[in-house]
DNA sequence: TTTTGTCATAGATAATATCTATGGTAAGTG
DNA sequence: CACTTACCATAGATATTATCTATGACAAAA
């Protein structure tokens, strides 16, 4: 098995034909032929039904290339990763759960690096993916919370993943409310007050929806409930609904406008805010500048409790 | 970048020094010496240092040796999974929540087969790694549950990844509880009743620790909470402490023997188990055969509501 | 029947991987 | 201080592999 065969192999695959899919790899029809045919000799599978009316993919070969994909996937980040550098693109990935923060960071690294070309990505995310990239090293960061819930089970995962967690800072929770919500007169919330009121979370399973609110907030508790993917649209509704949301109130007032306003939760609870890396690997001088925003910013947040 | 040259790097990387990972390899030390430079001048890094006293790994190597492991690492799954045929060693890899049905359908699926060599792997995990390990091949089927309330979010995950998703059957909760606890004699069980007793959870985030358990029983619901990894302990624990644990009450009296029994959970919830398929990958025998066991184990089960 | 479009095969050729032999260098050794 | 040893690097020869061109076989369309 070589590279060059699983890439040809899927470029036949989805030409569904050999000849164009010569064209398209710059090599002569019989040689496209050869590699696979070794390939499927190899394997002692048959990847494609041959005619002179072209190919078909077998099922056998529908599932290799499941796997052909996967791998190809991998060398794909290589590539980007190490030839990127060459065409001069500035590269950045965060995966990070719905922090405000997170997204603030994020900018003001794109502000600094003053690069002309770049390809920075800012992937609001779940849980799992958020693991999954930065195990996977689709992501050089990931940003998430942990309490005392799920707290054995994230490090188990991040053990199992060879991936590590650096606390940024703690937060108690707070409540987001619009700023006319009967709610904004209170100086502080409880879980009771917030009972009649529709409660907001992310699909993508956010902090709150993935671990943080099942535990704070049952089914008991919440009899309305909306799920949105969008932070724009959360804080829509948070206005126009006098819905509430459950954070680490870590809020920020250009970023989210005066609209909104955090109060504190009077809940026995925590959360510890951090970065993931992997284990293996060295922070790129990027992702190092991208810490250092991260610990200027929330420590400048954590003045604010 | 060839695989070739990937494995080459990891050898070197591994035994420190070039001339004894050209041994290992069967290749002569200049064959090694040139590989890894040309990969080093393709991509314009230096991965290793090198001196007349052997070599040591750069940052950026260490850095390059995390993507290419990566890589191999789905290699590995394409050769195991084609030459294992090779080797008459028959494979098979299941992830799935804890349910005795899971462990059942797969020990049964064991007897069927009727190989003398084989490599059986139950992989009972938490959610997360369920799909990751479907999503990225190591394993090829997945079960679990979906509720009202995770739905959304694992089926967003599982579209992400091209995952799919087909109910075996839907389960009221029911809570696990030993035969002797005071809790045996109510023919149904509320969770006020619950209340004074440990709940018991498993560390690794199966049904119950990720979703379920913190949906249907709030932090505010449970004073006393023990979490293990094992479902043994977890049966010790529910006779010995007078615990409890919820799970979806498809309980199987030879696998876990006469003294733990199920009651049911007076809660307005549901589970719909089913199991997880790559989309793009049709189904091996093995895994036709193991899908026929759970449909009829699960459709007996249902019988027992 | 002819043309066209498909994949397969054969033999030549170019590219490349690997080999053997050798060189350079520094540390350990009598 | 020579001498040996244990490294990695380089050069040139050789084997292997990839790719090419040319051609064949086959079936559907014209």
């Amino acid at each position: 098995m070589t590279l060059k065969q699983l890439q040809y192999i899927v470029t036949v695959a989805e030409e569904g034909n050999i000849t164009n899919a010569a064209k398209k790899l710059f090599i002569a029809q019989p040689s496209l032929t050869t590699a696979i045919r070794e390939l499927e000799a190899e394997y002692g599978i048959t990847v494609f039904m041959r005619s002179n009316k072209g190919i078909k993919l077998t099922s056998e070969g529908e599932e290799f290339l499941g796997y052909a994909r996967q791998v190809l996937d991998q060398t794909k980040l290589i590539e980007e990763r190490y030839t990127g550098k060459g065409t001069g693109k500035l590269k950045f990935f965060v995966s990070a759960q719905h922090y405000s923060f997170a997204v603030e960071a994020f900018v003001e690294l794109l502000k600094q690096s003053g690069a002309d070309k770049y390809e920075f990505h800012m992937r609001e995310t779940q849980t799992f993916n958020i693991i999954d990239d930065v195990a996977h090293l689709r992501s050089e960061i990931g940003i998430l919370y942990l309490n005392k819930f799920n707290e054995e089970v994230i490090r188990k995962t991040l053990r199992d993943n060879n991936l590590s967690f650096t606390p940024l800072f703690t937060a108690k929770p707070h409540v987001f409310i619009g700023k006319n919500s009967p709610l904004a007169k209170k100086r502080s919330l409880t879980l009771e007050d917030l009972k009649p009121y529709p409660r907001l979370s992310y699909e993508q399973g956010s902090h709150n929806s993935f671990y943080f609110a099942e535990e704070i907030l049952s089914t008991v508790d919440c009899d309305k409930e909306l799920i949105v993917l969008d932070r724009a649209t959360l804080f829509n509704m948070l206005i126009g609904l006098n819905g509430y949301t459950i954070c680490s109130g870590v809020i920020n007032e250009e970023l989210n406008g005066p609209n909104i306003i955090a109060k504190k939760l009077n809940v026995d609870d925590y959360m510890e805010i951090g970065y993931i890396l992997p284990g293996s690997i060295h922070p790129s001088p990027l992702t190092s500048e991208f810490i250092g925003i991260l610990e200027r910013l929330t420590g400048r947040s954590k003045q604010h409790h």
